[in-house]
DNA sequence: TGCAACACTTACATTGATGTCAGGCTTTTC
DNA sequence: GAAAAGCCTGACATCAATGTAAGTGTTGCA
């Protein structure tokens, strides 16, 4: 398909996607007429990069385990595994602290309305 | 304690700390001669905001949510939830794949380990 | 007292992701 | 076959996060 459709489907601009081929995280066939030709498996592996970008990794550290980008699991990923696992960690902790927060206003609503229904305001 | 401790105990530099400052992410009090003065709360502040921008958030972003910043949980924490949630997609999305992918070399290698007992060379 | 270590501020530099505009083909459509 | 819409490249612009250096005050130890 064309790169309009392609941008359209992965939500992205083409200007993201024809960076994508320039940082060298992915390499895109042309048509006869030079017009950029992408494969389902190319929006796959765009999809993949966008998710990473949007993730907070730099291209530089996608390139760097581009075995993660493949349909194929044709390697072992190196060191994906422990960038993302590490990226995790932070989106962890940052979840438990909203969790937490989120968990103290609920608690406040219930007791707000326990002390409401005390007062007989609630059969 | 001194921005020289806080940036060691957090794991980025002073500069970054700064940062955050500048940008309205936190207020950090001075001692009498204009030197920061970090307490532990701001400590778990800069922390939630470290792992924020680690998570792909701009200060821009972060700044749109200080509910989350606080130790309080006195706010909703407007949009944080959501926003948060959207990135855990990117995550899980991703670790899904990358999942697939090494249990799909894992197979491989036990399938050649089976291949060579198969062939008496293990008990 | 004087040096070493640390702080502070300000300003410029850099790197990365995107946006945008210009100039020039190709394809489609009326 | 001419206008409209798409594609391409390339250059310049921008914004955010960081680095880095310059110039200056402060603290603490020998």
């Amino acid at each position: 398909m064309q790169a309009k459709e392609a941008a359209e489907r992965l939500g992205i601009t083409q200007r993201m996607l024809r960076h994508y081929e320039k940082e060298g995280l992915m390499d895109v066939s042309r048509t006869f007429n030079g017009y950029r030709s992408y494969s389902e498996t190319d929006l796959r592996r765009a999809g993949r990069i966008r998710d990473f970008i949007a993730t907070g990794f730099s291209t530089r550290e996608i390139r760097a385990m581009s075995a993660c980008l493949s349909d194929e699991g044709s390697g072992p990923c190196e060191g994906g595994i422990e960038k993302l696992t590490e990226k995790l960690m932070h989106i962890d902790r940052l979840r438990a602290e909203l969790d937490d927060k989120r968990n103290a206003v609920l608690e406040r609503l219930a007791t707000l309305r326990n002390g409401l229904s005390a007062l007989g305001t609630d059969p």
